[in-house]
DNA sequence: TCTTGTTATGTTACAGGTAACATTCCATAG
DNA sequence: CTATGGAATGTTACCTGTAACATAACAAGA
C-alpha cells in the first residue's frame, strides 16, 4: 500500500496505448490531441487518480508559475490582509503562491527563503528590509525579481511597496499634540523594525514641540491583554500621562479596555491612538483613533508589480509609497 | 543576468576539483568528507551562493520532509493559532510546512491539495471533513497519511483531531438557559460546516427546554461590524430577544459593542456568548462568555499524530476529542 | 499521380542530486 | 614486505515530464 508507486504519465500512457508524450500534451492542452484520444485519456487519468508531478519541471529550469511570499507572522491580522491583496492579483494571473513566516527573525527568514528558492519559485515577496548576508546572496544568485513590502523608507534590494511608518506616526502624534495632549507615551511591543520606525516618528513629533519622549516597550508579542498591562505600567511610571500612541491597534484597544475598567474617561482623561485601522476599531466604543494603512492595497500593488516584472517589464518605480489616512475616531 | 543558470553541485565540484558526489555528501553531513575538503567546499559554496535544489529529491521518490497544511482562511485567527501549534511540533521534528488556504470552498481545496501533492509532501493536514470525490481519490493515490482537524463528529478519511462543535454549543446554550434566558437567538456567518454544527447544538439545547429556535444568519464573512449589524437585524425581527449565541467571538464582540451604543445593559438586558475564547474576550468590558477551544493544542496533537505515523506507527485513536471549556465571563 | 500542408503522434535527450556500488590510497598488523 | 581494513572519493544509473525534432497519415490542390 505505501509501497505502491504513484502513477506516472507512463502508467496512463500504457493504459491508453500511446506514448507518455501524448498524455503530457493532453494534460497541458487537451486540444492538442484528437477528440477520441481526449476521452480515452480522460478516463485513464480519472481511473488512476493521476497526480501531476512538478519535479521534472523544476529540473529543467522551467517557470514554476509559483511566487514565494514571506511574512513575519500569520497571527498578525495585518499580514493576512496583505496576503489577501496579493492573491487577488496572483490568482487572476494564474500564479500559485507559497507562503512562509519567520517570526520576525532574519535567521529564520534566511531558512525560509532557501526553502522557497529550492522549489524554483519565479518571484519573491518579502516583508522586511533587513536581511542576512546569505539571504542577499541567495536572492542575487537565484536571479528572480524581489519586492519588499510594508515600509518604504529603508533601502530596498530592488523595489519597495508600502507606507512610510515614521512619517505616518509623526502625523498621528502631531495630531494628538494639536489637540492639546502634552504627556503622550509611546507603547511598543515586539521590537521589530517597524515598531522602531514608529517610535522615531513619535519622537520627532514630540521633540518638534519641545515635549519629552517617554515609552513603555516590551519584546513580547502584541495582544489585547498586553495593551492592558502596558497601560498599568505606564500610569505607575508616568502618572501625568494624558495620551498613548500605540504601535498597533491591539495594544491601543487593550489599553482602552483597561482604562474603562479603571474608570478613566476617554479621551478626556487619557487619549489613545493605534496603528493600522482594523475593523474592530470602528465598531468599538469609543471608536479608535488610528493610522489607517492600505494593507490589502499594498498586497495588490506588490503583486501587480511583481507580475509585470515577470512579464519582462522593467522597474519604473523603485519605491511606491501608498500613503496612510489619519483617522481621529473618538479616542483622541 | 536573468539568463545566468543557477549554480549546481557540478559547478561547486568544478571549483573544488572533485566530483559532485563529494559536494552532495558534504551538504548533507559535513563529517563525511575530510576536514581539509570541508573548508574548500564551504568556501566554494559560499562564493557561488549555491541554492539547494529539491527537484532531484522529488524525482527519486525520496521523502520530502515537508508536510502540507490546508486551512480555510488565514484571516481567521483560529487557524493562525492552530498553525502555530502544528509548527511547534514539526519544527522540532525537522519537518518543513507548506500551507495553503481555500476560502471554505471544497473545489478550491481540491486545487490546493493537487498543488501540494505535486510537490511530493510526506503528509497532509486538512481542516474540513467534506471533500470532493477527486480530492479523496488523489489522497488515496498519494498514499500519504492524512489527518482532519477541528471537528471530530463527521466521518474522517483516516483520523480526526479536534472538538465536538455540536456538543460544545449545546453546553453553552444550556448554560445560558440555566441562567434564565428564554429568547436566545443564534447568530451565524459564513455558513460553513462548523457554523451549521454549532447551530444544531444550539437547536438541540433550545428544543430540549421547549424553547423556540430563532437565528440570524448570513453568508458574509465574520467581522466585528457584522456582529453589530446582526444585532440590529435581530432586535428588529425579534424584539423579545434576551440572549445571543454567536458562532464566534468576533460576532459576539461586535454585537456587544453595538448593544453598548444602544445603551443596552449586558447581560441584564441582553446576554451574549461567543465561541473560541480569543484573548480579547478576557480583556474587554464586560468579559466575554465563550466556548474556549484548545486551538494551539489541536495543532500540536495533530502534528504529533502525523509525525508518529510518518515514523511508521499505526493509528491508535482514529478520533481524538480534545474537549472545550465553557467560560461564563461577565456577558451572560 | 505527385506534391504540399496539416494534424496527430512518436523519439530522443535532458534537467540535478543521490543510492548503491566501485575504486583508490594509506596505515597498521602480521 | 605483503595483506587487510577503512576512510575518502569516484562512477553509474535512475527518478519523470517536456522541448525539440522526427515521422506518419491523410486531405486537398496541381
Amino acid at each position: 500500500m505505501s509501497k505502491k508507486r504513484r502513477p506516472t504519465l507512463q502508467d496512463v500512457a500504457n493504459i491508453v496505448g500511446v506514448t507518455k508524450m501524448t498524455i503530457s500534451r493532453y494534460l497541458r492542452d487537451p486540444q492538442q490531441v484528437s477528440s477520441e484520444m481526449q476521452k480515452k485519456i480522460s478516463l485513464a487519468v480519472e481511473e488512476l487518480g493521476y497526480i501531476p508531478n512538478r519535479a521534472p519541471d523544476l529540473l529543467s529550469n522551467a517557470k514554476s508559475h509559483a511566487i514565494g511570499i514571506l511574512v513575519p507572522s500569520l497571527t498578525n491580522q495585518v499580514f493576512s490582509e496583505v496576503i489577501r491583496g496579493i492573491e487577488r492579483v496572483t490568482e487572476a494571473a494564474g500564479y500559485q503562491t507559497m507562503f512562509a513566516h519567520y517570526g520576525y527573525s532574519a535567521e529564520l527568514e534566511e531558512k525560509r527563503i532557501s526553502f522557497l528558492l529550492s522549489y524554483h519559485i519565479d518571484g519573491l515577496i518579502l516583508s522586511e528590509s533587513q536581511h542576512t548576508p546569505r539571504t542577499l546572496k541567495m536572492i542575487k544568485t537565484a536571479g528572480i525579481p524581489v519586492i519588499e513590502m510594508m515600509d518604504v523608507a529603508s533601502p530596498a534590494i530592488e523595489q519597495a511597496v508600502g507606507v512610510d511608518n515614521l512619517e505616518a506616526s509623526y502625523q498621528m502624534v502631531s495630531a494628538m499634540i494639536a489637540k492639546g495632549y502634552q504627556h503622550i507615551v509611546y507603547l511598543g511591543a515586539r521590537l521589530d523594525t517597524r515598531t522602531k520606525l514608529r517610535q522615531q516618528g513619535y519622537e520627532k513629533a514630540m521633540r518638534e514641540h519641545g515635549l519629552s519622549c517617554k515609552s513603555m516597550m516590551t519584546e513580547a508579542a502584541s495582544s489585547f491583554s498586553l495593551g492592558a498591562e502596558l497601560l498599568t505600567r505606564t500610569l505607575a511610571a508616568y502618572p501625568q500621562t494624558d495620551g498613548l500612541f500605540c504601535t498597533n491597534d491591539d495594544l491601543a484597544i487593550g489599553a482602552i479596555f483597561e482604562a474603562q475598567r479603571m474608570g478613566l474617561k476617554i479621551p478626556e482623561q487619557i487619549a489613545v491612538a493605534g496603528f493600522h485601522g482594523h475593523d474592530i476599531g470602528q465598531s468599538m466604543v469609543p471608536k479608535l483613533a488610528t493610522v489607517v494603512t492600505p494593507r490589502e492595497k499594498i498586497g495588490q500593488v506588490t503583486a501587480q508589480q511583481l507580475i509585470a516584472r515577470l512579464a519582462g517589464e522593467a522597474i519604473t518605480d523603485a519605491v511606491i509609497d501608498l500613503g496612510v489616512e489619519i483617522r481621529h475616531g473618538e479616542s483622541i
